[in-house]
DNA sequence: GCCAACGTTGGC
DNA sequence: GCCAACGTTGGC
């Protein structure tokens, strides 16, 4: 089983947002990176669990934890010209962007913040905190994701 | 294949 | 809103 980080902005798309959606379950749509496509498309597997981060907000940090519940499958929003995501390059003969589907696990009692995060040595190598690091989805180790939990 | 120009991410 | 870092595009 692996462990996970995936990025979203809580303006758009929070962790009580995710909760609220039917069976608390929602496709991850939108990735447009080739690397964090990789990861989605190769290496996540059903039951694997993430960490649910909020981005570009006032309080960055991780919010909760989720589930892969479906792995990939094509992104029909990239064929979709009227979505944001719309991508002419990707066809449904020879999709190019994947999504999975995600499901809510647990809201943490509160955020725990990227400035915490920075604090602890036990994170150190942490993808998230590595310098210029944007991935919206990256591996975590086992050790990272539940040390992250006992903070919570 | 190089690289300049441009676009995006995301913390601050 | 700024800007560093990184990714993508496209001319050559």
């Amino acid at each position: 089983m692996n462990y996970w980080l995936m990025k979203s902005e809580p303006d758009t798309f929070s962790i009580d947002d995710l909760k609220q959606r039917p069976k608390s379950t929602e496709h991850w749509d939108g990735v447009r990176n080739y690397q964090a496509r990789n990861f989605m498309r190769d290496e996540m597997k059903k039951g694997d669990l993430v960490l649910f981060y909020h981005s570009s907000c006032k309080v960055p940090g991780v919010a909760g934890i989720a589930k892969i519940v479906k792995e990939a499958y094509p992104d029909h929003t990239a064929f979709d010209k009227n979505s944001n995501y719309y991508d002419p390059k990707s066809s449904e003969e020879n999709p190019r962007w994947f999504m999975v589907d995600v499901k809510f696990e647990k809201k943490f009692k509160k955020v725990v913040t990227l400035k915490e995060l920075k604090t602890f040595e036990e994170l150190k190598e942490m993808k998230l905190l590595q310098k210029g690091s944007r991935l919206s989805i990256m591996p975590v180790t086992k050790e990272e994701f539940d040390f992250i939990q006992g903070l919570s």
